[in-house]
DNA sequence: TCAGTCAGTTCGCTCGTTGAACTTAGAGGA
DNA sequence: TCCTCTAAGTTCAACGAGCGAACTGACTGA
């Protein structure tokens, strides 16, 4: 039978699992914002089975993360750009970096780190509320209808 | 064949992915925040098969972001709480929490909010450098290896 | 005795992932 | 001309994972 689809269920977690659920859709985005465009780039950098990388771009593509954009008539060649959605996505792998980074390696830290390009000081991901500025306490919150 | 693994990978959003790319596993993590405890709650909730989630839990487990307690000896009955990891994770849901909401639905604002419990304000996750307290400009980021 | 609860396991079916080979359209060199 | 190379895919067989439904085992309460 086919996968349970999430991406209609009202809820922003169900819709986005349904999009990074598919299995190297994060690591197609992380690669993105290490700049690449290209189809190759991809498969040399990742390893990921070429099927697996067209059907990925092509969710990519349907759901405005990225754009295909042909780079050269003859022969067509394509390349795949960030757009202001896919940009704004940095931010659930931010917060997946810095998850990642503080509990997925045995001595509390992870090897590689995040650094301003300029200032070369380290940058540090941290989820807060936008309105103070505080980081959110799971326990003090509770789910509400928006009314419209 | 065996799904390629990323969790020895070293890198923080490879391994998250891993984990997270599992289907239903955020569902189950979203559910674990809103109180769900035990084996049919989820099914209930979610309709997610049991054999799956079986599969999840077990995992989750492993990784440590449950905990598997008898509450009840004869006959055997098994809740699942969440451990500080698991508790940590609720920044990631947070993250795709906020950008399902901006970026999810047509209208760009999801049917769904965040209030807190007490002051019944809403609550508006967003990725900041822990730092500076602003938000993240990926493209002035660059990967360094921390010098161990 | 019989229905109900809970926490799973088992099963047959189908879908998705994998690695390797192949395709198509052109460029550049011997 | 022929050969090799590049880029962006497509095709294919094998196999693992997700699906729904039915089943199990240990108990409780009517």
């Amino acid at each position: 039978m086919r996968r349970t689809r999430f991406d209609e269920w009202p809820c922003p977690i169900a819709r986005t699992t349904d999009l990074i659920g598919d299995w190297w859709t994060p690591l197609v985005m992380r690669e993105a914002f290490l700049g690449r465009k290209r189809f190759d780039d991809w498969v040399t950098a990742l390893g990921i089975p070429r099927a697996v990388l067209t059907a990925r771009l092509e969710r990519l593509v349907q759901e405005e993360m990225l754009r295909k954009v042909a780079y050269e008539e003859r022969p067509a060649r394509y390349e795949y750009k960030l757009t202001e959605k896919g940009i704004a996505f940095y931010d659930v792998l931010a917060a997946m970096w810095r998850w990642g980074s503080d509990w997925q390696w045995g001595d509390g830290e992870g090897p590689l780190m995040l650094v301003d390009r300029d200032s070369g000081e380290e940058v540090v991901p941290t989820v807060v509320n936008e309105h103070t500025g505080e980081r959110i306490d799971v326990r003090r919150l509770r789910v509400k209808t928006r009314a419209h």
